[in-house]
DNA sequence: AGTTTAGGTCAAGCTTACTTTACATTGGTA
DNA sequence: TACCAATGTAAAGTAAGCTTGACCTAAACT
């Protein structure tokens, strides 16, 4: 599952802990899921949508992330 | 988070077990959704919303249950 | 050189999502 | 009445999402 957070995040000039404190979560939790170590539930991709103000098809998609480790 | 599961689903003729066996998923998991238990993950929200053909927040709402327990 | 800011990561612990197995309830129908 | 299909539910276990606290690196600044 990709995502565009980092992106999104870019387009406003927020810091990873600027957009956790948004959300409700801590930092950490942003970072694991830019970097695709999971994905978040539901209600957390449904807040992020909403503070974006665009579909959270807009945001994750189903594509699966490309493991280079 | 409320869900359309149990229309969806009236509106094909589906039973649980049915919906369950194309997601993949065991029928419990189904009823839990369908109850409010619990949410479905983030990967399982976007095979419901592919094999309906319908954007997430067509079946998916962020408006909270009312427990009635 | 020392400090600050942003990002990356790890460990331990808790909660939520999902599994299998099993059994109870309800409605229809032979 | 007995049976069967669909649904509801519970217990116990595993996996995934998320937390706090801590530490490390790199880049920018004083």
């Amino acid at each position: 599952m990709k995502n565009r957070l980092k992106v999104l995040r870019a387009e406003r000039d927020w810091t990873q802990a600027d957009l956790a404190e948004k959300l409700e979560v801590s930092r950490q939790t942003i970072n694991a899921i830019e970097k695709g170590k999971y994905d978040p539930s539901l209600p957390l991709a449904f807040k992020v949508a909403r503070l974006f103000a665009i579909p959270i098809e807009a945001i994750f998609t189903d594509e699966v992330e490309v493991d280079i480790s």
